[in-house]
DNA sequence: TTAAATAATAGTAACTATTACTATTATTAA
DNA sequence: TTAATAATAGTAATAGTTACTATTATTTAA
């Protein structure tokens, strides 16, 4: 079962790192425009294989599609609930933070933490009605 | 479009009391054993109006069908990657962690938070290895 | 360099969770 | 009571994703 390289993994990375936190379907409609014969079912397998080897990252939302990112530095995500655009916060969420929260949650319930899904949803900038911050 | 009263409705509220954290398919499982005629439709419709209406929340879950928890105190859940059982924090997380949290968030994206998914993956109690706490 | 072993692919079928549609029924307020 | 219409059962349709299969490409080692 040992893994072994193609082109059409070389594209799906490629897309990945052009897109923006893109779904499986973006990443198909990316490759196509340059090499239409591929699968719809290999973007899958492919971004299925590198989420599970923890060579990126899978985003879940609630009734939509996933979502994948190539970065898998600790960062989280944010939605905006009016314009659905996805923000990554950065290296400046104090770590110490999440560590806290998953002591927290280990002393009440006795799970062992070992990931959590953590997505926020507000509005954003942009989207924020005109004279307000 | 004033709400109406069923009794599918009661049956829907009483099953989530029922049964700890169900899906929609469970729901209509555990109503079908006395209410044989009920529609999966009916159960999705409900569980969608009562979590518009904040009277219950949705759970969503990645790559596994939305669960419904008719307990609208904040509280998060974890679960169990061994056996996929859910459980839930008590009022011991202090809600402060997860200001801060928040506030992080807006300070580096801009974004103004107003909800939030936090599910915990990790292994249970009863799943850890024998002679480990 | 071949050649055998097999991972990966394209194309398509199937599946699961959820929503949409529609004719009928039940609830509500006047 | 009855008119207006929200809710329902039953079913069809949809979206996202996985499974299947015959073929192709990559890898390892003779
Ligand atoms: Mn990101
Ligand atoms: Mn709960
Ligand atoms: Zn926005
Ligand atoms: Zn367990």
């Amino acid at each position: 079962m040992t893994r072994r390289h193609s082109t059409q993994k070389g594209m799906i990375k490629d897309a990945l790192a052009r897109l923006d936190h893109p779904t499986a379907a973006e990443v198909y409609e990316e490759i196509r425009k340059i090499y239409p014969q591929i699968s719809l079912g290999t973007v899958y397998r492919n971004l299925n294989l590198m989420a599970g080897d923890g060579e990126i990252l899978r985003l879940p939302f609630s009734g939509a599609p996933d979502r994948f990112d190539p970065n898998v530095r600790e960062h989280f995500h944010v939605m905006c609930s009016r314009c659905g655009r996805i923000f990554d916060t950065n290296h400046t969420i104090p770590p110490g933070l999440i560590t806290q929260i998953d002591h927290a949650v280990e002393a009440c319930t006795g799970v062992k933490v070992e990931s959590r899904v953590m997505i926020f949803k507000g509005i954003c900038a942009a989207c924020q009605p005109a004279g307000q911050t």
